[in-house]
DNA sequence: TGGGGTTAT
DNA sequence: ATAACCC
């Protein structure tokens, strides 16, 4: 867990917004937003990267960099060489294999978990947690009296590098309440704190206040792509295509549950500005889908087979083409058991799979984590 | 723009 | 199967 330790302690800004305690709709969600998740992760697995400007490189773009290299000029998704010609001495790391990544990601939301179940991920490095129960309960631990202290406590601030001043200006306008905060005038907002913190905070209080925080559980799928230059014969998309199912056959075995679904997605070149996606996806047979699990069955054969049929319902291979990426999703994905259990046992149980299977996740938390919020 | 992910149609 | 949205 070092690294959601790090992550969470030195880099995310935290948006934490409440409402008056007493209101019977009343709910209090943490959003945990980890900011350049990624660099912090390859910061944490190399450490010699600390303090040097770091960005983390998918093909040709910088996807995401730290401080240092934002100091420097240096922007999330920029150019390889823009981010060059701006900072020179900017480190360079690749991420495209995104493993480690999601795998700390859903340390954290475990971490997380424990504070409430109702969590949900928004991409890799954002969570949010309704905490409204546990709030709740310790309210009804409290004396009564600093209950009444706390009344007033209804508020929102978010995550300039210190909202905690911007609460205490909002305060003293007299807005307390995130009903204040929707109802009192822009413009007078926007003198007093700066047009862009103005206009951030009050779009935030009509955000999705209502909208409920829906447990992500387990993921829905599984996809591995990969953006190519030119791929333009078949025997170069296959291999492509044994590739990416390798690594999804090792992710599919670690979850347990098995895919009865399986899709193939390409990206022809084109020079038009909608660059979309075709994709073809049939049911996996159930003899395939029963040897997942089973190291020794060889399942990589006759799924290159299918996918490759999938491939040709879309890629007249007898004539010229040229695609630009090539992407294989598992989806449908059950438990062996069917039954009403469902996904939970996703939680509650290891993986009970074979040998073959490594990365076996760990389910434990240390208490003591409580303590970096 | 990468390499993911979700839900709605 | 695709679109539209999120990071």
């Amino acid at each position: 867990m070092e690294g959601a330790e790090a992550g969470v302690s030195v880099g995310s800004p935290v948006h934490d917004r409440a409402v008056p305690a007493g209101s019977p709709s009343s709910r209090v969600i943490v959003h945990v937003d980890l900011d350049c998740f990624y660099a912090q992760v390859e910061m944490i697995s190399n450490p010699e990267l600390k303090g040097k400007p770091l960005g983390v490189q998918q093909k040709y773009l910088v996807v995401t960099c730290n401080y240092e290299a934002r100091e420097l000029g240096v922007k999330k998704l920029m150019n390889v060489r823009d981010a060059k010609e701006k900072c020179p001495q900017l480190v360079l790391v690749n991420g495209e294999d995104l493993t480690r990544y999601r795998e700390i990601s859903y340390k954290v939301t475990e971490l997380l978990e424990e504070f409430s179940p109702v969590v949900e991920r928004l991409g890799f490095d954002e969570n949010f947690v309704d905490l409204s129960e546990m709030v709740e309960k310790r309210l009804q631990q409290l004396p009564s009296d600093d209950l009444s202290a706390l009344t007033v406590s209804g508020h929102v601030y978010n995550n300039q590098c210190i909202g905690y001043k911007t609460a205490k200006r909002l305060e003293a306008l007299g807005i307390s309440s995130v009903h204040d905060l929707q109802t009192f005038s822009s413009k007078i907002l926007e003198k007093e704190l700066g047009i862009s913190i103005a206009q951030r905070i009050q779009k935030l209080s009509f955000g999705e206040d209502n909208s409920p925080v829906t447990p992500s559980g387990p993921p829905q799928s599984f996809s591995e792509e990969d953006s190519l230059k030119k791929c333009s014969s078949e025997v170069e998309a296959k291999s492509k295509i044994q590739e990416l199912l390798a690594s999804l056959l090792k992710r599919v075995c670690q979850d347990g549950r098995k895919p009865h679904t399986i899709r193939l997605i390409i990206r022809r070149y084109s020079s038009e500005k909608h660059c979309s996606r075709e994709s073809r996806q049939c049911s996996i047979p159930s003899h395939i889908i029963q040897k997942f699990g089973i190291g020794s069955y060889d399942v990589m054969t006759p799924m290159v087979d299918i996918l490759m049929k999938l491939f040709r319902s879309m890629v007249n291979v007898k004539m010229p083409f040229h695609l630009t990426l090539l992407s294989v999703c598992f989806c449908n994905l059950k438990s062996l058991n069917t039954t009403k259990k469902g996904t939970i046992d996703y939680y509650l149980t290891p993986s009970l799979s074979t040998t073959s299977c490594s990365g076996k996740r760990s389910f434990k938390m240390k208490d003591t984590q409580m303590e970096d919020f």
